[in-house]
DNA sequence: TTCTTTCGCGTACCTCGTACTCGAAATGGG
DNA sequence: CCCATTTCGAGTACGAGGTACGCGAAAGAA
């Protein structure tokens, strides 16, 4: 990277098929992003770091350099990616429900399968490519039931609010485990759980208390409970709009 | 911190009011929480680390593992000590409406003044004592009103989804600014500006292109947007709850 | 006073992101 | 074919961060 102006990674991108002197690139920002994906999948995203990926590759950790700008940058590309996974049709079907059921269940589906995509795509207000498609889909989804454009990107934020958060406490305790660098079993019965006995025993949280002991939902699968939770939210979208 | 059990900060409570021999201790964990606080409070969680800490209370960094086991764990004693801000009732008022209205600006309200605490909160499934009695408020406030617990549970985790995520959009732009080094400004007109302005003039994304043209909400102030968007999940859960 | 326990904290190790720098390679002009 | 120009690869190094270890100081108990 020559020039160092502070603007988004997508409006700089990678110089390809020069033609010019100088030296070939041996490397590419999309061999470098997936290998920080496989890393990151397999062993977490504080383990992906710029010297861990430059060893996969063989080489030295300012090669990366050459490709990509910064580190945070490199996430940016890596989000991009994964949510290239998310496969929809060109256009909604006509049927919104069913259209922002396959979206919750795509996004659902691609972010248990790389489970630091959530935790990292919630602290960024930038849309990638990928992303803006999958957005777009969302916005189409209602486009037509709902007549004011602000309602529409309402409802989709509403929709994405349930999804993001429901991946995340899916994944939570798992991360959190590996976090603590316990398995999960473990982390449940020795690290939360004395605590959460404590809690119901004392008797000052009864609703809490009800929640965990009264709860069928615990006895579900997570997708049951994922669909669950996601007709509670289309419910709530369907019941203030035109049919 | 003597042993080192792998086992919830809330388990293991700071050893105070000690009689015997040794060394009496010159801190506690509330002031070294208050410090991190402040500190995160004015220049970010980045900022917030243990040497800095130690620094602004006049000692050494590993001093401060007297008092706390890691830097994680301080973290989660941070988080209790802000939430301890938001101010509830003792009991719920009989309307749900207005009783969760006021969970949601006082959660809102706190989240603002520690930009750094949905973030913080988002990644950690463990509740400490003062989230656990929010959450027992909103949980009391639907009690009556919706007869099954699991749909309580599932009313109330919609309700924090909407804020979490509401207060992350609020206070995105100015962190992300802040990250990337930049004021909000310069920020938002030359590092996103000029890619926002090349996706809608490709016209790619209508929709989307639109949502940014024609919103009139862009126009409202940040808390009336926040209030319509409350408006939206509270009518979601009237429409289903018994009246 | 002396023993035992606890605290304060300096030193040190390891890891990380990344600025700087220089030799190697590749191409086009002569 | 040779050399000037440009670009790539990557080693070295700096500063900052979390925290393990260990030692001297302090404070109550005998």
């Amino acid at each position: 990277m020559s020039d160092d102006q502070p603007t988004s990674i997508w409006m700089r991108p990678e110089r390809l098929e020069r033609s010019g002197p100088g030296r070939r690139p041996g490397y590419s920002r999309d061999q470098i992003t997936r290998t920080a994906v496989q890393i990151a999948d397999a062993e977490g995203l504080e383990a992906t770091t710029m010297r861990r990926i430059a060893c996969e590759l063989g080489t030295g950790a300012m090669s990366l350099y050459r490709y990509v700008p910064k580190r945070d940058d490199l996430f940016d590309l890596m989000i991009d990616m994964v949510i290239r996974e998310i496969e929809l049709p060109d256009r909604p079907s006509g049927d919104w429900r069913s259209d922002l059921s396959l979206v919750a269940h795509q996004t659902r589906a691609t972010g248990l399968r790389h489970s630091w995509l959530v935790p990292l795509l919630s602290g960024r207000p930038t849309l990638g490519p990928q992303l803006l498609r999958v957005h777009e889909f969302a916005l189409a989804a209602l486009d037509g039931f709902v007549p004011d454009i602000d309602d529409v990107t309402g409802y989709v934020g509403m929709l994405n609010d349930y999804i993001h958060s429901a991946i995340r406490r899916e994944i939570g305790w798992q991360e959190e485990a590996r976090r603590t660098g316990l398995d999960p079993e473990t982390w449940k019965r020795d690290y939360v759980g004395p605590y959460v006995r404590q809690v119901v025993e004392s008797g000052t949280y009864p609703l809490f208390t009800r929640s965990i002991l009264e709860s069928r939902m615990s006895h579900l699968s997570l997708a049951a409970r994922f669909q669950h939770g996601l007709e509670r939210v289309l419910n709530g979208i369907g019941a203030q709009v035109a049919i």
